[in-house]
DNA sequence: GTTCTATCTTTACGGTGTTAAGATAGAGAC
DNA sequence: GTCTCTATCTTAACACCGTAAAGATAGAAC
């Protein structure tokens, strides 16, 4: 029996934290478009108007749990980049802990990235969120080009964003599924990766 | 005033493409979550019903949309090809051409790639024309790698991948706006594929 | 000119996001 | 302990949505 988070009370105590567990868990079992203010009240044991007590409209309900996810996010990509001193090696471990992110916390991924994308974006919470979990790929790209010069400014942007760029891809056609219809054959996803980034890495087939 | 192709005979006689072009214009408007079916009628002068005499459901519309997109970029695709004999060039060229197509033709970029994506991704006629469209990307680099073991053969499958994933990664974050809440300064997007794929090709960074 | 059929309309159903107004209960003041 | 205040919930309502069923229309085929 899944925990929903009921009560018989009528005040919830938790409905909050509630409402946005029960939205991963809808999210997961109907598609991010099948997800439903409605049925997450229902599901939470609680009335369709409830959730406006707690957040504004749907998409502030999603935005939440998109701050959530790029959390856990800033948290991953933190620990990757603590596992090496070599910022050659920590921007490899950066890009796979990235992608196996996405791998494992597909709901996340999905509303953090393409859940009626258009209104989340012009969310501030959402926004720094996302800022901050960016900031270890950027800052260790800083340190594989110590020059300081403004030319040099402007290629650490363009780093950061062939990085991002990457993984960020890979993450998303993998999740789109292209991936999974081309003939990849026996590969599993962490196989994938390390292929991909030692590819680019090498320099070749560019 | 826009031309929405409305008519006042009963039958309207080319309703199909009517729909679809309506459709497009809708999503510029207010997003491809802001889309809707009963609306899309109404500005083609037309009952809300009437589209389901065209199209199974809103979903298929979507879908009709996202083929014709794919079509458009396969025709984007070889013409790129087209410009270089070379393989190498002609390997940048499709990435060239496969993120100014995002660029250019965002709408149709979005109904391709995250419009309602769950049900797009499991209609035959979509599959199909995505992977027409991935054909020369596939070819140019299957002539970089002339030998054909097997073990050449998976190489190939991670070569297009990692391309893939680079240039759909580049359209992806562009239209989801991170970019431009970078700070890329003054750099517009051509000269952002340039320096990203010239850098992707020197191996640099990575 | 009659008939056939594709295309359209009207009507209706259940579901949705959201709001307004009222009910309830827990917390703090006395 | 009672009283009041306020956050949290409910009920009821609105306009809108996707979709289906049944009937109207008109252009094509004979």
């Amino acid at each position: 029996m899944a925990e929903t988070g009921r009560t018989d009370r009528y005040h919830h105590g938790n409905l909050r934290q509630t409402l946005m567990n029960n939205c991963l868990k809808l999210i997961e079992d109907k598609g991010v478009s099948g997800f439903t203010l409605r049925e997450v009240a229902r599901i939470s044991g609680v009335s369709p108007a409830a959730p406006y007590h707690h957040f504004r409209n749907r998409t502030e309900l999603l935005a939440a749990v998109a701050v959530m996810g790029f959390k856990m996010l800033d948290e991953a990509q933190r620990k990757a980049s603590e596992q090496f001193d070599n910022p050659g090696h920590r921007l490899k471990a950066l890009g796979k802990s990235y992608v196996m992110f996405a791998v494992n916390h597909k709901v996340y991924f999905h509303v953090m990235f393409r859940a009626n994308p258009e209104p989340l974006r012009e969310n501030d919470q959402v926004m720094n969120a996302a800022k901050q979990a960016l900031r270890h790929l950027e800052n260790t790209i800083r340190e594989l080009h110590p020059e300081t010069d403004e030319d040099n400014s402007r290629h650490i942007q363009v780093a950061v964003l062939a990085c991002w760029s990457m993984v960020h891809g890979l993450a998303s056609l993998w999740m789109d599924g292209p991936l999974k219809t081309m003939e990849t054959g026996k590969l599993d996803i962490e196989e994938l990766i390390d292929l991909t980034l030692g590819q680019a890495a090498a320099g070749r087939d560019f």
